[in-house]
DNA sequence: TTGCAAGATGTTATGTTATAACATAATGGA
DNA sequence: TCCATTATGTTATAACATAACATCTTGCAA
């Protein structure tokens, strides 16, 4: 991997920390044309792929999406709270729940690898702000 | 809701039932053009939608495809395992998982509305045929 | 019976997400 | 230096999904 690689995951991760909520692949793309126009979509979706298997960063699944890891430590499998309503996405790290989910899973003999938990819902700051139901 | 979409709805839970992999919005598109060769695809995720909201299909996030509900109450939220090897679903559901999940991510005041828990990983069948590591 | 309102379905076009395929350039060792 | 290897750039297209509007049903009221 050479500097224009790491340069490109480090503006990618810098335009992903820098916001609270998701962004898409081409949203990504429009924020480093800025600086550098003739970005094509591969180069991001490397960047994404480099900065994932790093733990930097993890898809949304249900939104076609990514955000920066939020935790001390990367490379966990994350639970991923989605605010329908602002967009805002909190991680969660739960082992004892892995644990159990793997239990669940693992009566018929599944050996899991790859974890896609995504909650949608409301955050507590939304929630407040609405007449309760 | 008159004939003709009850007609598709069902042709597309057929197709999925008669699968134990999932199928992609395209995939049945072409399904049901060998009888219907005029069908386009907002049909198919129009009966996609309906048979969703009804809890006869579930939508795959992390594959973009979708499966037919396996289990007798249709109308819950699922655990769906992955085998990444030979394309294989299975569906679980434990509530007793659900509410633990509530708790994890309840702590900062998220209300879930919507789970998406899928498990990629390698099925029975599949671990069993190769070499162990 | 006729006409109309409401909603379902058909159709066209386009938006969005992602990757294949190949060209070019940088890097480092023989 | 020269070549092999790997990274990056570039073009094109594949795959997934929906917006927007036209048309057709259906049921009901006048
Ligand atoms: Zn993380
Ligand atoms: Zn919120
Ligand atoms: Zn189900
Ligand atoms: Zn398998």
């Amino acid at each position: 991997m050479s500097r224009r690689g790491e340069t490109f995951q480090a503006q990618v991760l810098a335009v992903l920390s820098s916001r609270d909520g998701p962004l898409s692949a081409y949203d990504l793309l429009g924020e480093l044309r800025e600086s550098n126009p003739k970005i094509a979509p591969p180069t991001i979706y490397r960047a994404l792929a480099a900065l994932r298997e790093r733990g930097r960063v993890h898809r949304l699944e249900s939104l076609n999406a990514f955000i920066a890891c939020q935790c001390e430590n990367h490379q966990h499998a994350s639970i991923l709270s989605i605010c329908d309503d602002c967009g805002a996405v909190e991680e969660s790290v739960a082992p004892d729940l892995l644990e159990k989910l793997a239990t669940v899973i693992g009566k018929s003999g599944f050996a899991p690898l790859r974890h896609v938990i995504e909650v949608h819902g409301v955050c507590a700051e939304c929630g407040a702000g609405q007449a309760p139901a």
